[in-house]
DNA sequence: GTTAGACCTCT
DNA sequence: GAGGTCTAA
């Protein structure tokens, strides 16, 4: 008898950096809970990190990795039943494809053309930086997407990403452990939890961990959405991806803890409404550099009148896909990301304590890069729900 | 309809 | 002050 996890084997599809590049789309401020892993046995021409994380329908891990002419991917299974189906149906290409908009969105460069066109002076000087390539707006569960962006609001995205991934482990079970590609140490997998497997007495919960005023916005919410949709939540929000974007955003913002831009943000990356170009700070910012922006609009407060007229003004600068534009000026803005140190204290002398950098080790590459799976060896898994909530320390 | 403060928590 | 929003004037 097999023991778990079962890996589908990977898998390729040809697809170029400037199509897509997972390293400038997955981490920056769209979606929350991938792991990122430097790959230890790389070669050079040949992916160097791993993203992964726990997706629904089946339950796995999916697993993904990019050279500069391939995405490769794999799901990893609890159970074999589901990797053979996998096999046969090919369930995570099609979620890559559905994840990533291939189908729906295939000429990524294409855009890139249009914008440079509409826009020399903003996206003309921006989309040089390295950043700025292959950026795609992901389509995300609806679901997950509305808890993030409600727990987005005044905060950053490294603490974001720890507050969403405490919630994971909270409130869903280990789906399955692997050994990280970077040979260090080993990663649980959680789903993200349904709304059914949320605590009544959720805010309590929630601020314990870190959430702060967000606790109660998150408690209403689920609230209203349950009076809403009963038990069917999820599927309540899935059906909003096929109204009107007037429609959805009515009933986003009546939600407690999601205003305009949380509802902007909601409706671009999680219901097929690619014009939507959401208004932070950061956003509000880039657009003032555009020498055409308004004068009246300059170093003003946010206000509802603010917000509608700066958005105007970048949808007519960038059109139907503005919002997929937002998302390149968006990720080309991020700060470099910091090189990773370890902190360490050395005692000098006597009792003289000194903090001092070190470089991390990048990872040696090994001239052989296994596509196999099977180095995700089992560590621990548990498929068993339980109904205790198990508190970060 | 518009505009201050407050709000959790961490840097 | 930060990838805002709520509430009360």
């Amino acid at each position: 008898m097999s023991r778990p996890p079962f890996p589908s084997g990977w898998s390729s599809i040809p697809l170029s950096l400037k199509n897509l590049t997972l390293a400038n789309s997955l981490p920056v401020g769209q979606s929350f809970l991938w792991h990122r892993h430097a790959i230890a046995s790389s070669t050079p021409g040949c992916p160097t990190e791993e993203f992964s994380r726990a997706v629904d329908n089946p339950p796995r891990v999916v697993c993904l990795r990019q050279s500069p002419s391939h995405l490769y991917y794999t799901g990893v299974y609890p159970n074999e039943h589901d990797a053979l189906a996998d096999l046969r149906r090919g369930i995570t290409k099609d979620w890559v494809n559905d994840y990533f908009q291939l189908k729906a969105h295939p000429e990524l460069e294409k855009m890139y053309d249009d914008w440079r066109a509409r826009d020399p002076e903003l996206f003309g000087k921006v989309e040089v930086n390295k950043r700025a390539v292959g950026v795609r707006v992901l389509r995300q569960d609806p679901w997950e997407c509305l808890i993030a962006f409600i727990t987005s609001t005044n905060n950053h995205i490294p603490r974001i990403t720890s507050l969403l991934h405490r919630f994971s482990q909270s409130f869903s079970p280990p789906l399955v452990t692997l050994h990280n590609p970077d040979n260090d140490g080993e990663t649980t997998y959680h789903l993200f939890p349904t709304p059914t497997a949320l605590p009544t007495k959720l805010e309590a919960l929630l601020r314990s961990m870190g959430f702060g005023y967000r606790a109660s916005f998150i408690e209403s919410s689920l609230q209203t959405l349950e009076e809403e949709f009963k038990e069917e939540i999820e599927a309540g929000l899935l059906r909003w991806r096929n109204q009107d974007v007037d429609t959805v955003r009515e009933k986003l913002v009546a939600l407690k803890g999601v205003g305009r831009k949380v509802a902007d943000c909601v409706m671009l990356m999680c219901m097929d409404k690619p014009s939507l170009i959401p208004i932070d700070t950061h956003v509000a910012a880039i657009a003032a550099r555009h020498p055409a922006f308004p004068s009246r609009l300059r170093n003003k407060p946010m206000s509802k009148q603010v917000y509608d007229e700066t958005q105007q003004f970048l949808l007519d600068r960038w059109g139907p896909m503005g919002g997929w534009c937002q998302a390149v000026m968006f990720a080309a803005d991020l700060p470099e990301p910091k090189p990773k140190v370890k902190v360490v204290k050395t005692k000098v002398n006597t009792s003289v304590t000194v903090k001092r950098k070190l470089e991390e080790v990048s990872p040696t590459l090994n001239l052989k890069r296994t596509r196999s799976a099977t180095r995700l060896e089992l560590k621990q898994t548990r498929t068993i729900v339980t109904d205790e909530v198990k508190m970060e320390e």
